[in-house]
DNA sequence: CGCCTTCAGTGACATTGTCACTTAAGGCAT
DNA sequence: ATGCCTTAAGTGACAATGTCACTGAAGGCG
């Protein structure tokens, strides 16, 4: 494998001398990871840090009857503490983590972290950082979930997903594993929304009508 | 004030060197919150780091519309890694931390922070794994809100609140603020309890009647 | 004792989740 | 093209939870 230098695309490592960044570059590993395939899960938790080079990984937690839902989403240049925190917290967990797009990561291991986190400020700030947007994420999860109306929530996420498409390719058992809830509920609230022409729909996709009609309702709490 | 040197109590500074623990007893400010009184909030970030010395915080959110819910609480020994997350990602919140007891608190500077973070291993870690344990609570908080039943739920935190005891002195609404419900389903679900004589209820008291039957419904799901 | 505040109970209704189905759409093999 | 098969979506009945607008009850205190 050609050893190219992702350091610069990570806030954290970019501002690196060039010394340290030869060593991380010699230290890590690239993988790749395709897209619809599983990251990392309760039966697959990596030893080691990692950093999403290029790509979108989806976070979501599973419960024991099988309902499902997305946690945040890890986009490029950003790092994945969870698994870290995990090994840390020596917890299992059931979160899993899966591959939106195909996916380059960088893995680097516990050791190496250790050694630059001790190290280098800027990299200790950003593993810091990425640990509070984290934390971020999931207090506004908790706050949609515990308090949010199931259409507010739904039409904020289709905005979401379709933020510049005509068109969302999603079923309505994956919208209903975005945010939690059951599939039939979502087949009533696209419902709804087809009804008051807000969107028109056929199987597996979903068509915007009136965004602007949708973002009132998604603001409407 | 006298400089009593809080750092033994402390997984993160304990077996730091005496040298750098009298700089830090130096460094620190000590504060003291009443029973009840809040800690911080949107109203009250603390632009520092800080450790709880002595006593139990509740850190709980609210919703727009007035109801709450308790996300987890900070023990004595532990870091309050939340403020510390919004002032890094720069993000408003709507968690407040509540002084369950008296509580004594270690204020650390962001600079004596920041250098002990980067010197010391031990603390470094102890950072790092107070994060985790934090992500790895609300990981649990959502699956509870999101997949969990309301009495099952409740006779879990029945249980751990009253732990040791016969009784617990809360009222219905602040039952209703730990699960993130109404004030109506607790009243409605502890009356269903009480007819199946688990508890009896008197005003702002609830009295364990059948600990393990509650235990039997706590892990009923 | 009566007043007042806070806590708890109640019934009607809305929203959301569950269950057990049916119906429809599209892919694919013959 | 035709029928088969898998997956997506629709449906109605019901259960669980949340909301609203009240009423009633308990305890503190003048």
């Amino acid at each position: 494998m050609t050893q190219f230098d992702w350091t610069e695309r990570f806030a954290g490592t970019a501002a690196l001398p060039a010394a340290v960044r030869r060593r991380l570059t010699a230290t890590a590993r690239v993988i790749h990871v395709k897209h619809g395939d599983q990251v990392f899960g309760s039966m697959n938790v990596p030893e080691s840090l990692f950093f999403l080079y290029d790509g979108r990984i989806r976070v979501s937690q599973s419960s024991d009857s099988g309902r499902e839902i997305v946690l945040y989403r890890i986009e490029a240049g950003d790092s994945c503490v969870l698994t870290t925190a995990c090994i840390l917290a020596e917890e299992a967990y059931n979160a899993e983590g899966i591959a939106e797009t195909d996916v380059t990561a960088i893995v680097l291991p516990k050791l190496a972290f250790d050694r630059l986190a001790a190290e280098e400020d800027a990299f200790r700030n950003f593993v810091f950082a990425a640990y509070s947007r984290r934390l971020i994420d999931l207090l506004r999860v908790v706050d949609d979930v515990a308090f949010g109306r199931i259409d507010v929530r739904l039409a904020e996420r289709l905005l979401m997903l379709g933020d510049g498409l005509k068109e969302i390719r999603k079923t309505h058992q994956e919208l209903a594993s975005e945010l939690g809830t059951a599939r039939e509920v979502i087949s009533r609230v696209l419902n709804d929304f087809h009804k008051r022409e807000l969107i028109s729909q056929s199987r597996g996709i979903i068509t915007f009508t009136n965004k602007p009609g949708l973002a009132a309702i998604a603001h409407s709490a």
